[in-house]
RNA sequence: GCCAAGGUGGCGGAGCGGACAAUCGCACCAGACUGUAAAUCUGGCGGUCGAAAGGCCUACCUAGGUUCGAAUCCUAGCCUUGGCA
């Protein structure tokens, strides 16, 4: 059984000799988080096509869902009438919510000529936004945020922040990296008067820019949130970058704080590439994505390298007749039961059980990853397991 | 046997005299998928040369024919489906 604690904390257990890869427990008042861990995305309260049962029997510790969303719909009113999000979906472990700043930036730029799903305008007040779904206009604020992650009640919440996009020129940049301490600070100022019993984390942007993520992250320091985030794209646009950009900050952080990886990509690799550089969670869509597109995850027992970023298309062809699991080193659900054949079937069928089995897959594939990590940071031994999954140094 | 409709790329199915190597869907091949507007999206899909633009060749059941020009019109044959016997 997990220990319940009233309180947040977080303790490391053992850091790696050669990296700022550690092994650590983040207590949350709804269960620990054994990390280096993955948490799934829930963004509306649901794990798509897995239920709470599922996530457990595939090690999830966590799941990640999304002010923005949840706002939108059902709306907190009928959140707050169950006690937040985690009671709302059943989900008894811990959770953490996104403050909805990467959603509305993500609005931004992509379909201006949009009458629904588009951003209204951005200035230092907070972003006003129509929303995707039926239009509507709303006013996201620091304060805004904080209130409807207050009711949503995750163990960890992140602040309001605007990540700085590709589409964004130069002056856009600076504008909205400056914009963001300013609507951090608000947020914890916020997150305070609501009476700062969940951990908030701030979010350090900057791109690659060296001057800008530091100065980013002494100011989330300095400021004093339980927790650090990194986000902004080049997290998890490729493991190149996602190492640059953490790069940047190697130095400076902190040994007592948590750091979360906002939607840390790269596969298998990435992952590597962020945990040796002092990732402890990390978020991303793309694992259960991946799962509904047929792309499944394979070991290095199996084949599995960088190049073929671990995993393969059960859609072709070459699996109808297929009767090997998806990977047999796998202990997962699905490949205890159920052939390559069978999944390949159901894909080329689009039959919805699909769904499931390929995300618990994918995320049971994750999570035990994420253990094998976790234990060879203890052990002193991640280094011998980087080399046979990367085929090369950390 | 008679009547009717029809035979087009792996399949379904457009096109019904020039702008057709032939719309589209499926399948297939290749690719993408950072805090999920993603059960999504992109590209390819006769052969060949070319980096590309583009060129050349072979193609719309078979064989003839009409025409400057045919997947498209005519004749014959073969085949399929439905109806009547």
């Amino acid at each position: 059984m997990l220990k319940q604690s009233k309180v947040f904390s977080f303790w490391v257990r053992k850091v790696d000799k050669e990296t700022r890869a550690r092994a650590a427990v983040i207590s949350t008042p709804h269960g620990e988080i054994k990390t280096p861990a993955f948490s799934p995305v829930a963004t509306r309260a649901s794990v798509r096509a897995l239920d709470p049962a599922d996530l457990k029997k595939c090690k999830s510790q966590v799941v990640l869902a999304n002010t923005y969303h949840l706002y939108l719909t059902p709306g907190i009113e009928i959140i707050k009438k169950f006690g937040g999000l985690a009671p709302f979906m059943q989900w008894n472990g811990p959770t953490i919510t996104d403050s909805g700043g990467y959603q509305v930036s993500f609005l931004w730029g992509q379909n201006e000529e949009e009458k629904i799903g588009r951003v209204v305008s951005i200035t230092d007040r907070g972003a006003l936004f129509s929303s995707h779904i039926d239009g509507s206009r709303h006013l996201l604020t620091p304060e805004k945020s904080m209130e409807i992650q207050h009711i949503l009640g995750a163990d960890i919440i992140m602040a309001f922040d605007q990540p700085l996009g590709r589409q964004y020129s130069d002056k856009q940049k600076i504008e909205a990296f400056e914009r963001t301490l300013k609507w951090e600070e608000r947020s914890f100022v916020a997150w305070k008067k609501l009476g700062n019993k969940q951990a908030l984390y701030g979010i350090t942007q900057g791109d690659t820019d060296k001057r800008l993520r530091r100065k980013s992250l002494e100011f989330i320091l300095q400021t004093g949130f339980p927790g650090i985030a990194m986000g902004g794209e080049s997290i998890g646009k490729d493991p190149k970058i996602t190492a640059d950009t953490l790069d940047t900050v190697a130095d400076l952080l902190p040994d007592d704080k948590p750091l979360h990886a906002l939607g840390l990509g790269g596969g298998p690799e990435g992952i590597f590439v962020g945990v040796a550089r002092g990732v402890d969670t990390f978020d991303n869509t793309s694992i259960t994505r991946l799962a509904r597109n047929g792309w499944l995850f394979i070991y290095p027992e199996d084949g599995g390298n960088i190049k073929n970023k671990f995993r393969i298309d059960l859609n072709k062809r070459k699996f109808a007749e297929d009767k090997k699991s998806i990977s047999p080193y796998c202990d997962c659900y699905t490949c205890q039961n159920f052939s390559r054949a069978y999944l390949h079937h159901l894909f080329n069928t689009k039959e919805l059980l699909v769904f499931r089995l390929a995300s618990m897959h994918n995320i049971y594939f994750i999570n035990t990853l994420m253990e094998r990590i976790r234990k060879s940071i203890i052990a002193g031994e991640l280094k011998d397991l980087a080399k046979v999954w990367l085929d090369k140094k950390l």
